[in-house]
DNA sequence: CTGTTCTAGACGTCTAGAGGAGTTGCAAGC
DNA sequence: GCTTGCAACTCCTCTAGACGTCTAGAACAG
């Protein structure tokens, strides 16, 4: 295994803080590779003569940082970085979707990674207050759930939740996984719905438990969250979509007029 | 000590788990407000009745999320929040600077809350590479870096460092702790250059050190970064403003035309 | 050759206990 | 009245061991 060093008993850190360095600098340096597994519990028991929990508690510390990824019955690994996305303010435009692309494949043409979407669930349920507010509806109203993961050469980066109101979606090809070329912004067009404007609120945050599972992140990296309404040339509110994504990977770009 | 109910071994969430979200649950509902001591790790294994480490693995939990904060010899307490800032879209617009307010006043205002600015430090410096490309000069050149802190009823929320090219803020009271009615953008309009927009560059992550100390929080808190460059109406870049918020006192609105 | 079963090794969860260090409040002593 | 010292309570670190689930590969049966 990796030559890691002893435990240096008169340092002040304590023992587990001590492994956690020894290996965050193995992950720095190139030592350990991304991808590459870490040494397992068993062999830091062995190799700094420590209990198990020790060792599991400095391998906590790397997953705080989000350095490292465990994987149930087969190790810890190094995190290899999924690839910053940079998300133009035009990235909605009505010309990527003409060329038949969503917002997300037209994105990873342009930054050259390889897109997924997997997850796809659709559902309908009575809005949220929250949701009803933003979409304009009464609480209550039905609304059309689309639930969906976005993956970046092959690693999940982004959930994404969006909310139409039945009277918009209902019979169309935005109830299906798949609502065909252009994704539902050209549905949505074809069926009248001319879009004119998005507004987006961004906030970051520590992610839950159940985005951690869901992005395949550790408790120390953060989320973008990205809440954007949709409205149409009738300021006709026709979309909420609700999105967390992994915030290393993103960097959002916007452009402000000055009035 | 406050109520929190049992853990439902026939939940298939593991006792940590539940129990953390019992406490999540009470924190968010307000049952434990800002600033409460959580129950002790004694209690919460005489309430529940787990070992330990097992009330610690669920405390862990919230202290990766940021919820809390423990305290060596004190306890745990409950994050105390700032209140949360909303900036819109058109924050920079002219109209408010014509009542002779800065943006980080006019939006106090708004939302009702005492705002504050201080450790105001003017320099010059060379241009980093990065700052160099947003101004559009030739690496190198020289800078004038306007560094400060906002605080938000008292509590730091914000740091900030403009660079502006010594070309335009040479000799102008841009160069002054206090630079007058209107901030910067003021005196950059007196001086001719009419803005026309801005570009905003979002991102998320954990803070430095450095950071956390100035901007007073603990490990667990992400921040928001956003990086602003303001054009004139003859599209030269007059202002690279460099921000980092503490992200849960932020949500940032903005306005996408669909085109 | 294929499909199943077994097994070793990995991480996940939990228990029970120990000593250490920081904080606080109270009681004893000056 | 003030200070000092102690005790109780807090979280921090570490140990040793148990059982569970998951993965992957080896061994086996058909």
């Amino acid at each position: 295994m990796v030559q890691l060093g002893d435990i240096d008993r008169s340092d002040p850190r304590p023992p587990y803080q001590q492994i956690a360095g020894m290996l965050r600098s193995a992950i720095e340096s190139g030592t350990l590779e991304p991808g590459a597994r870490l040494p397992s519990e068993a062999a830091l028991m062995e190799n700094f003569g420590v209990a198990r929990m020790t060792a599991r508690q400095a391998i906590q510390e790397l997953r705080g940082e989000g350095l490292v990824i465990p994987e149930h019955g087969r190790g810890v690994f190094v995190r290899p970085m999924p690839p910053v996305r940079r998300l133009a303010s035009d990235r909605f435009a009505r010309r990527h979707r003409d060329a038949g692309k969503a917002a997300f494949i037209a994105e990873a043409d342009k930054a050259g990674y390889q897109p997924g979407v997997d997850r796809i669930e659709i559902s309908r349920t009575t809005a949220t207050e929250t949701i009803a507010e933003r979409l304009r509806l009464p609480a209550g109203d039905e609304v059309l759930v689309r639930d969906r993961r976005y993956l970046a050469n092959g690693r999940p980066v982004e959930v994404a939740t969006s909310y139409l109101p039945i009277a918009i979606a209902d019979g169309t090809p935005i109830e299906e996984p798949d609502p065909g070329p252009g994704g539902i912004y050209a549905r949505l067009e074809e069926a009248g719905h001319t879009l004119a404007r998005f507004s987006e609120e961004v906030g970051a945050r520590m992610p839950t438990p159940d985005e951690r599972t869901a992005l395949e992140i550790g408790p120390g990296i953060p989320v973008l969250t990205v809440v954007r309404t949709a409205y149409d040339v009738n300021d006709l509110a026709v979309e909420v979509c609700d999105t967390v994504k992994v915030a290393p990977a993103y960097l959002l770009e916007y452009d402000v007029p000055a009035q």
